[in-house]
Parts: C-alpha cells; sequence; structure tokens
DNA sequence: GCCAACGTTGGC
DNA sequence: GCCAACGTTGGC
C-alpha cells in the first residue's frame, strides 16, 4: 500500500461532504505533476485528505483509493470549468481516482503543527512554495502525523 | 485581499 | 529553446 496526500478547498469539497458521499471521483487536478502521481495510485492506496485556502489548514481526516486511475470525463465537457479543448478522447490529458471515505480526525492536524518537525524535513507539504495538490507521503511520515492526532 | 511562488503559454 | 507575461495556488 502506497500512501498520499490530497487538497481541497473546504468551501469546495470538504471532509464532511466526503462522509456524507461515501466515495467520490477526484476530478479536476490539471498538473501534470499531480496527474502522474494520481496514475501511480492504487486501490487500497492510504489518502491524508488536507483541506487548503481556509483558516486552519491541515490534515482533517483519512480517506483510501477506491478505483486507480481513469479518464477525468470533465476535460471533455465544453460546459465544465475544468474542460480543455486539447485533450483528445482517444488520448485523454487528464486523469482522477476515485476517493472512498474513511474516517474524520478527531482534531485537525494544522499545518502549522507540522512544520519545523524534524521528521518531516522531506516532505514536499511543508516546503516553501509548494503547490502540489496530490504528493506521496512515506509510511513513516504518515505514522508520525496520525501519531499527533 | 495580498502577494510570493511556481507552472504554462506563446512570441521570437 | 529562451524568457516575459500571465494565471493559479495557497498561506497569511
Amino acid at each position: 500500500m502506497q500512501r498520499w496526500l490530497m487538497k481541497t478547498e473546504p468551501e469546495a469539497f470538504s471532509i464532511a461532504d466526503l462522509a456524507r458521499k461515501r466515495r467520490e471521483p477526484w476530478d479536476g487536478v490539471r498538473n501534470y505533476q499531480a496527474r502522474n502521481y494520481l496514475r501511480t495510485m492504487h486501490k487500497g492506496d492510504g489518502v491524508l485528505f488536507y483541506h487548503s485556502n481556509c483558516a486552519v489548514p491541515g490534515v482533517v481526516g483519512i480517506a483510501r483509493v477506491a478505483r486507480a486511475a481513469y479518464a477525468d470525463p470533465t476535460q471533455f465537457d465544453p460546459r465544465h470549468v475544468h474542460f480543455d479543448p486539447a485533450s483528445r478522447r482517444d488520448d485523454p490529458r487528464w486523469s482522477l481516482v476515485d476517493v472512498a471515505y474513511v474516517r474524520t480526525l478527531g482534531r485537525t492536524i494544522a499545518l502549522d503543527e507540522l512544520k519545523g518537525r524534524p521528521e518531516l524535513a522531506d516532505f514536499a507539504l511543508v516546503r516553501r512554495g509548494n503547490r502540489l495538490s496530490v504528493l506521496p507521503v512515506s509510511a513513516a511520515q504518515w505514522d508520525f502525523i496520525l501519531g499527533l492526532e
């Protein structure tokens, strides 16, 4: 099992939304590096669910990959905000995975708490200027972060 | 709302 | 292939 961190703006889609829906296609990723990570995911991989661009950014829950990568249908929809006119149906540019709810953390593990920890020195999330919305997480990082709960 | 960081686009 | 302009991300 591999582990990942996935960012979402809670105003757009929060851990409470995932808890209610149980499962969700993670559409709208339009960054090549993030897409490449999506494509290496396997069903069953662990996901740290992260709220960004909000009052207290941080890890708020756990999800898992419920379906490995497939073509993101929103790239072909001209009315959709994530429409990509350059993507072709016979060679889709963008992928998504389905994500399933596992649990909500007892408290938010804030970005603030994760910064400056030697255990997370190599974790891209806490490095300056990081903007990737999908990041790999090592087993040690996963255990450390959830150990703060 | 500000703005630094960074990815993408497109002229050359 | 360079790089300025532009758009987006996301912490603050």
